[in-house]
DNA sequence: TTGACATATGCCAGAATTGACATATCACTT
DNA sequence: AAGTGATATGTCAATTCTGGCATATGTCAA
């Protein structure tokens, strides 16, 4: 969230705070959330960066445009499993894969 | 397997290759291979280190010892999700697993 | 506007993963 | 050898995840 419309937000009563606040999650909950949105969020970036659409890369995969779609928007049924499945499938490295888990 | 023992395999006629070569598998498939492997030992490393016996672990995930057991084997039915929140529930931070999925 | 392409959403049957349990094997002490 | 605690292995019903499909919505150019 931009920092002015928190602002905003927050003249208005609304009280700002994280998912994990929110939700109340553990450490490790949290640290498994976080990890799920890096992932489904640099998955969708390499992708592009490919010049991919959704499709090209569910065939690379055995997937679907479908199961694509809900991937990069980290949906709840999406595996870690498929996750790093579609790291690897846009050539990623595990070295590249340990930075962005690493990153702050 | 240590330097002596692969000569003497190979000296009986044995070629030894890693698992990769062996299963003829993808970049993509090896780097999920060797993240799994990383993991599922990681996940010992800190348990033992932590003087957890398995049933502690399981207790912690709310899971059985038994899986516990065939997750630390790298099982195939074990999945990235239950080896990343076996991880965490060590104790471990997104910045630690990173560094061990970068490592080479 | 229409058409063409990309992405999002909803659904479901089949496949994969899970916790739970039983039991086997191992390591160690007495 | 027998006992004890830890780990390994096997099985299975229930849950979760998946591919595939239909369809909706978005985007943009002609």
């Amino acid at each position: 969230m931009k920092p002015d419309k928190q602002k905003r937000l927050e003249a208005a009563g609304f009280k700002i705070g994280t998912a994990d606040d929110f939700l109340k999650l553990t450490p490790a909950e949290s640290e498994l959330v976080t990890l799920r949105l890096s992932l489904a969020h640099d998955v969708r970036r390499r992708r592009i960066a490919l010049h991919f659409t959704q499709a090209d890369l569910a065939r690379r995969l055995g997937s679907s445009q479908s199961r694509i779609a809900k991937l990069e928007a980290a949906e709840p049924d999406v595996s870690l499993d498929f996750l790093f499945r579609a790291m690897f499938a846009t050539g990623a490295k595990r070295r590249e894969v340990g930075q962005l888990i690493a990153a702050v």
